[in-house]
DNA sequence: CATGACGTTATCGTATACGATTTCCTATGC
DNA sequence: GCATAGGAAATCGTATACGATAACGTCATG
């Protein structure tokens, strides 16, 4: 499907931000016509990810520091206040999956496996977001997740993981949650915890000066050159 | 365009909950082919305002009575720490506004006017929102209350609206905010402020005790009948 | 070399046509 | 009256065709 082979393009970043998206040329590869691509692009329209201009098709959407440090910000504040509803829901083995799993992440820095370490991260926080019974609330944090992931892939992947800290922030945050503080301690430290990255990416990308996002600019699709008689 | 004229059948509740949008129908009413509007449909699907089902079409979302509470908490959250971020962005003359608006409120709930109220409503937590430098968090603030306005007008429009509090609740947040209380105070009482809209709608729901969403249920666009020889 | 004009080609946006699927209506049986 | 089956009609999903528009390449000029 369409739509599926789009969207993972983007996210992986096969597309960078900037790239244009031809829809025939799409339509082609995937042996369809080029009324699904359309109806495709429409819906990653909606969702943020290309940006769509009249006879001129569709872009993956460029983003910039700004943008990423405001996603981060909101995301922080949907992840703390998420976190606050869900930690009374976990049980014991809940708990013992979040230990191991920081464990793990533990191992995974000492190993220097950044893939996996990434990948325990998620589940870490995975655990903690599925008890939590508002559902909208954890669609939009999956959504603003994913959209991160795929400026981190295409943009700042150079962006340090801080990854000392983190393990420690998450040990602390199960033991807030396993005594029970309250819900605006366990808020107030999940959110902080989300927002010490935003804190590590400023001061990263003030380093390093340039705008981050002007780096590594889409791939324009090539031309292809039709000449009459020419093969197809 | 389609997609403005659907989505706005949507928002002010000619479509309402379950309704079932016939793309031919639509488009022969638009006097434009099914495409555009599939591409419409894409759109809002991605928005979240209609389910697609494939080969039956697109039918409005439903919502229940947990989604709109789900949503409403939420947009509390957003709201607090937006309006944490913005406020001392605020001027003299956007405290003036916020002053003079919330005075017209007071005026429009003797006058008994609920539409100049709810305008004015949103006007007041607009000029503040205004100055909040989070793009991305104002657009995801819009996005949600526009679903919670769509909800309002198709299943919830008999809510209470707590009038009195409101007004009551405004002047006080002007007051936290021009004397600078602190990002933190500010932030929990703007959440708060929009959580008893929740609370409120929870007493009302209960007492109510029928489920709201299974009442007007959508409209089914009407057959035409089509006999041989008949006029089109 | 840079810029602008112009023509050609590629691409976009959507109408029409048509096969696939679901919905709806009617007939039949219990 | 209700349930089920079957066929017709409506609707969906998308290929093909084609006019509209932007992108691109070439040439002329300063």
């Amino acid at each position: 499907m369409a739509y599926h082979t789009l969207k993972q393009r983007i996210l992986e970043g096969t597309y960078g931000p900037g790239y244009r998206i031809v829809i025939d040329r799409v339509a082609k590869e995937l042996g369809v016509s080029a009324i699904p691509i359309r109806e495709a692009i429409r819906r990653l329209e909606a969702e943020g990810l290309v940006e769509v201009e009249r006879f001129s098709g569709a872009k993956v959407t460029r983003i910039d520091a700004k943008m990423y440090e405001d996603i981060l910000s909101a995301l922080a504040v949907l992840e703390g206040y998420a976190t606050a509803q869900a930690y009374r829901n976990l049980t014991d083995e809940d708990f013992d999956a979040l230990r191991q799993t920081n464990e793990a992440m533990r191992q995974a820095r000492s190993d220097f496996d950044l893939t996996l370490y990434s990948r325990l991260n998620q589940q870490f926080h995975e655990i903690i977001l599925r008890c939590c019974s508002n559902r909208y609330l954890v669609d939009e944090i999956h959504a603003f997740r994913e959209r991160m992931d795929a400026m981190r892939v295409s943009v700042f992947n150079l962006i340090p993981h801080r990854a000392s800290d983190s393990i420690a922030e998450h040990d602390k945050l199960i033991q807030l949650m396993a005594v029970d503080v309250g819900e605006d301690a366990v808020e107030r430290f999940a959110r902080q915890h989300r927002l010490a990255t935003l804190e590590a990416f400023r001061r990263w990308n003030e380093q390093h000066t340039r705008l981050v996002a002007e780096r590594k600019e889409g791939y324009r699709a090539p031309r292809e050159i039709h000449r009459p008689g020419a093969d197809p």
